[in-house]
DNA sequence: CTCCTTATTGGGAGCGCTCTCAGTATTAGG
DNA sequence: CCTAATACTGAGAGCGCTCCCAATAAGGAG
């Protein structure tokens, strides 16, 4: 409510100016006086006022957290709430606050305008991942601290990501550590990198067993459940005999194919996902996938960033996490352990 | 970045107060001077600095959501991004922007606090839920703006809320109506309205069917799939012939549950669920469920927020949307209309 | 054509806080 | 006990914007 700074300081029987030193460290402030200012400021809640603050000293202790449009059809998936939750901790362990923005269409463009030019934010956290994103080449052009979730393709940015080629690869390679000789795969869309780069990871692994490429065993998912199921139909005549879908979701609309289609898994055909989701292990059969610790992106990706307010002007901070190969049900073999039930 | 309201007017050749004008709607201004005040200001991308601007007018355009730290368990519920959309998407219409807390028991407290005298908030938005959420009783006490999603079972507060109770009521009824006698319930947690109302309205209903409530058939699942698992496997022994599960996700667990144990819905024994989430047409067999429109219920919520804000001082504002029902093939009986393939 | 209204505009005073700098109290050194 | 450091503290000047009120321009009536 009304309290102000000079309120306390009057009841303190201090200045203004000593208020202030005791709310932003105490430093220089002599013990006793501290003592008294500070059981004011705690007897009566005093809070200071961020606007103010903000204005007065250049910075807010708000983060943006951009969802840009192109994905804000998949924010339904628990990815991103994990993310959040991710982000958020961190925040609220360094006092800062996350703001959040849904992009849609048709406010994009306010948006980014908003973002870097009303002072509002001191760093902002972009979950990227579609490609010739503008709202990345905005920020990118401003001199407002920021990072990607997800690398860039061609900017040299700031960011945070799993390393989607090298898990692509290394759980084609497992189909085929499996005995699958056929394998197909469910894409992401190829407009976002992680779809991207989750599909080289899987012709790579093709080249490294001399597997021939065929474009019959690639469909597009989109990262949805319902193009994951659609998808599977689409590959079922080609007789895999082991899929690759570059999400845990898409998997799940697989299996589900699958199941109609009668067909058992893993015994006819062996199923892998990624993400590892928490649908991944209560599924029948629970998911063999990769997996990535959102949250740990998020809480990763926050203090990156804090780390970049505070400390301006080094190199691109680029840091990227492997993911673990998770073995479970829907596709493993005799000579690997198998996690659950 | 750096441009001001005065550079604008220097630019402009007019006086800051008139930018200022222009700025906030033009009233009291020279067509003429708008015109020209307008396009210096859309030239060079100017964007107020929303700090001072709040400092100076009082209100930020800032709305708070906060996920009460009970709750953020579930955060990875689909429950939460559908809301977050609905809120967003009124918000970007609305020029506000949304700011999110998901409080942590540790810092509960702190950012109770800070929601209520950082002057930052022009309104709060709490999805509650859990009874006697201290950070209700606080924003009740303080002059803030603020609404509920989910009703409170004491204060007379602003609420936007799914009648989960005729709901519950509804849904029960209809597994009496497909034949159903002996209906057993998986409960969400107890200290939650919404939880709470579903387990009355079913008790309502077994109370207008002339069926017998008893202990045995009721079984607490939390809110989440592994505890609607947990609570299947716990009901079984009573044999029950329709279960009413008080949401979507518990359902997919008890399903489960239901699967293991070689007993077929409907046909053994037939499965309702609450919230029609995403996954309920999906699921084999597809789900009878409560409709509630989640991110309608997000949107209507900030609706009434604003109005709040913008006309203070009425009662509480208090809306309850009724829930649909959804017949799918978990529970059906063939006078009525099925949904989907 | 002059005087009174009314439409526009400009200037000043803050909003509550931080930051710099000068002033005063304290302490140490001689 | 005096002088030089050093430790604290207070006052003033904004941060960029809105709001109020006085000043000026424009429009009408007489």
């Amino acid at each position: 409510m009304g309290l102000t700074l000079e309120a306390i300081a009057k009841i303190a029987g201090v200045s203004r100016s000593t208020v202030s030193r005791v709310l932003n460290g105490g430093k220089g402030v002599k013990e006793s006086t501290r003592l008294k200012v500070q059981g004011v400021i705690d007897s009566v809640n005093f809070q200071p006022n961020v606007a103010a603050r903000g204005l007065a000293a250049g910075n807010t202790g708000i983060i943006g957290l951009v969802i840009p449009a192109g994905v804000s059809a998949l924010f339904s998936d628990p990815y991103f709430p994990q993310l959040i939750q991710g982000i958020s901790s961190v925040a609220n362990a360094h006092d800062q606050s996350v703001m959040l923005w849904l992009a849609e269409p048709d406010y994009e463009e306010r948006t980014i305008r908003k973002i870097l030019y009303s002072g509002l934010l001191d760093g902002v956290i972009v979950s990227s991942m579609v490609i010739d994103d503008p709202t990345v080449q905005s920020l990118h052009e401003s001199d407002i601290p920021f990072i990607l979730i997800g690398r860039h393709p061609e900017l040299e940015v700031n960011f945070v990501d799993v390393n989607n080629l090298s898990g692509g690869r290394a759980i084609t390679s497992f189909l085929y550590r499996c005995g699958c000789r056929r394998i197909a795969t469910i894409t992401g869309p190829q407009n976002m990198v992680a779809g991207l780069d989750r599909f080289n990871g899987y012709c790579d692994a093709l080249t490294v067993h001399g597997l021939p490429f065929s474009e019959d065993l690639v469909a597009d998912g989109g990262f949805t459940e319902a193009g994951g199921y659609a998808a599977m139909k689409e590959l079922l005549p080609m007789e895999p005999d082991g899929v690759f879908a570059a999400s845990d979701i898409m998997a799940v609309g697989a299996l589900r194919a699958l199941g109609e289609a009668q067909l058992d898994v893993p015994a006819d055909i062996a199923l892998v996902g990624f993400d590892d989701a928490p649908v991944a292990a209560r599924i029948k059969p629970s998911l063999t996938t990769m997996r990535q610790s959102t949250s740990r992106l998020g809480s990763k990706t926050l203090e990156i960033l804090l780390d970049i307010i505070a400390n301006p002007g080094h190199l691109p901070r680029q840091v990227i996490i492997e993911p673990e190969l998770v073995i479970r049900k829907s596709c493993y073999a005799e000579e690997f352990r198998v996690e659950g039930g």
